[in-house]
DNA sequence: GGCGAAATCAAACGATCGTTTGAGGATACG
DNA sequence: CGTATCCTCAAACGATCGTTTGATTTCGCC
């Protein structure tokens, strides 16, 4: 199951195993020792290269969102202004790429750790994701309004909350999203998106 | 803010403390110690009075959820299999009792804790939530269904699935749903629940 | 008032947690 | 070849975890 070959650098085999035991158990329930064993790595290898149980989380978040936000926001700057532009398009943008995250290495692992960093309350960890991250809810946020402008501020708000929480929940797996062996994995992943994008564009102009 | 008063029997305190700190920490983040410390009880109390910390946790669900389901299937029985129901009418019967929660006690925190129940893939708990009141949510789908008829079965567990992501994501509290000082409380609730209805709705009987 | 069950208590159990240490091995470069 | 740097390792650190024990207190009831 794990992805973590041994003649991968000591990092990196640390950081594979974290994604899918923290997936799997959560940052408390999965222990440092769980990790090191999986990974094949000695204990104190954590704390050598990463500092602290911590940084670690953080590095796990770092690595996949940099890739998944890059490119969420390069598909956004595209359309973004376009006359043309649909709901969908932006939608699109923002799906997308978290589904194309299932493809390389145990990516689609890396929703549920996603999935529960909302779940966590902790402070510091939500301090780290807005800091970080924030930025790219809200330049979609902005493109959103642009297309749905009789929409007050406060209603727009709520529906993309609304959306985010459809699509974190679907994507992070929980639901039934299992591909049948008949259909290959690219054209699950386009039937995945549009039914995501159906239903999301339906309730953000909903009247 | 704990609603454990020092006039409750030890039990019922237990269940308050142990409520709140699995919402704010997480199942493994709240230790005992903290639980029993915050309730005013004795750290032996929680084996005493139930057997162990797994059981704890079933018991806070239990408590809950007896209450919430049995609102949601009462509010169901009365429209269901009715020719002028709408899906804003089941949703409503889903919907308004969660939010009722809210009202007595630390409820409102309890749907932290059902979202974290959500994140975690704990089978034992996975197992319990689903022995226990799968048939809940099998009876709304059934409903949506009837209300639906021309969508295939996997369209709609599709869309019920997503309509409990967005929900549990809303009503768990992530999101922007704070109630203005102007604005009374049970005028408070029922906006949030027009809006989420209004959005779940378009959802579900999107194109 | 006295007896037995129920409840509470301080204390300790072994296990596991994240982190640190210091010695030893591997590797690159002069 | 020697040495400096990066890395790995087994072992131990103190802290905290869920649980158990056995004594003590509280309570309902004859």
């Amino acid at each position: 199951m794990t992805v973590t070959s041994s003649t991968m650098p000591t990092k990196e085999r640390i950081l594979g195993a974290a994604e899918e035991l923290f997936a799997r158990h959560g940052f408390e329930g999965a222990s440092l020792r769980q990790l090191t064993a999986a990974a094949g790595v000695n204990l104190a290898a954590v704390n050598y290269h990463f500092g602290s149980k911590d940084r670690l989380i953080e590095e796990v978040f770092r690595r996949r969102l940099d890739q998944l936000n890059g490119r969420r926001l390069a598909a956004l700057q595209k359309i973004a202004g376009d006359p043309d532009t649909t709901i969908e398009d932006v939608l699109g943008a923002f799906i997308v790429p978290a589904l194309e995250l299932s493809h390389d290495g145990n990516g689609s692992l890396f929703m549920r750790v996603l999935a529960r960093a909302f779940a966590e309350h902790d402070d510091t960890l939500r301090k780290f994701l807005s800091e970080n991250y924030g930025h790219v809810m809200r330049q979609f946020t902005a493109e959103f309004g642009r297309l749905l402008p009789r929409l007050s501020k406060e209603e727009l708000y709520w529906r993309v909350d609304l959306v985010t929480g459809a699509l974190t929940h679907a994507m992070s797996g929980f639901g039934m999203i299992q591909r049948k062996s008949d259909v290959p994995e690219h054209r699950h992943r386009e039937q995945t998106a549009e039914h995501l994008i159906r239903f999301a564009a339906a309730g953000l102009k909903s009247p």
